[in-house]
DNA sequence: ATCAAATCAGATATTTTTATCTGATTAAAG
DNA sequence: CTTTAATCAGATAAAAATATCTGATTTGAT
């Protein structure tokens, strides 16, 4: 049973969503990250670690250490998360599974899936995490 | 890094897809499904089992033994091969992996993903076996 | 200096998915 | 009636995804 993408690649839009949510020049601690979105600690810290190493947020050591983003949320998208953890294959591999599959050797959804699958595209492409802010801040607020 | 549907989906949907184009009134063996799609044999076999226990195919047993499909391929679609194998929910949970995201408590994509989900769903609802013959035809020949 | 709170790296454990093995049963054909 | 080619059920194995553990390191505050 498939959910489009890995947990991993889920809890770690939680997270960057949460961080630019809750972003007011302070860092974020994972524990806090995980307490609030209820992702075990440690497995959302190592989520963390893996976007620190994709350049999509910085972290610093010690006390009072934690999380932010690394660049402006008008500048991260969705698909960079996507990217950085479940890889952007998805976007061009066979929705039936097939090795090939090409205009010259097409599967037999290969026209109706594809339209579909440049939208998912596009719409994690023009979605930034500054744009979904407010809508963040609003479903934090319920959990 | 996740790929939409299941492997054993894959699979499931390549073979119900070839047993409906090579359906001559004849018996198809799990081993030749096996060598022309290229899926291990135990495995497609385990696959082939399972949609025969949910309906959607039958088999006899002994020598020239096989599947066929167990009704007309007008009415096999998509969609029955993603119920049986991989199961609906990934139709109506988070994107993000929220637990609970609804019109009244959405996730950040809510309102975006909403359509395109819906868009997907409807292809796998519309695209019958049988509408897909020829097209499996012609990938066959290519493989 | 010591303590406390955090990240960090690497190892380990658990669960799920993918794949294979074993042997039983069935049925057509010689 | 024996052989052969197939499904079938259940057990097992291997690989990948998910999750946890251990202890080291860093850094701010007492």
């Amino acid at each position: 049973m498939t959910v489009i993408f890995s947990k991993k690649c889920e809890y770690g839009m939680q997270a960057i969503l949460y961080l630019a949510a809750r972003e007011k020049g302070t860092l974020v601690s994972a524990d806090e990250i995980s307490k609030v979105l209820k992702i075990p600690r440690e497995f959302v810290s190592k989520i963390l670690q893996s976007l620190r190493d994709s350049g999509l947020i910085s972290s610093s050591k010690g006390k009072s250490g934690g999380f932010s983003l690394a660049k402006p949320a008008s500048r991260i998208k969705l698909i960079d998360v996507v990217a950085a953890i479940d890889g952007l294959e998805m976007f061009d591999s066979c929705v039936l599974g097939f090795q090939e599959c090409s205009p010259t050797h097409p599967c037999p959804v290969h026209n109706t899936w594809g339209p579909l699958r440049t939208q998912t595209y596009d719409m994690l492409t023009s979605e930034t995490i500054d744009k979904l802010k407010e809508k963040t801040l609003h479903k934090i607020s319920s959990l």
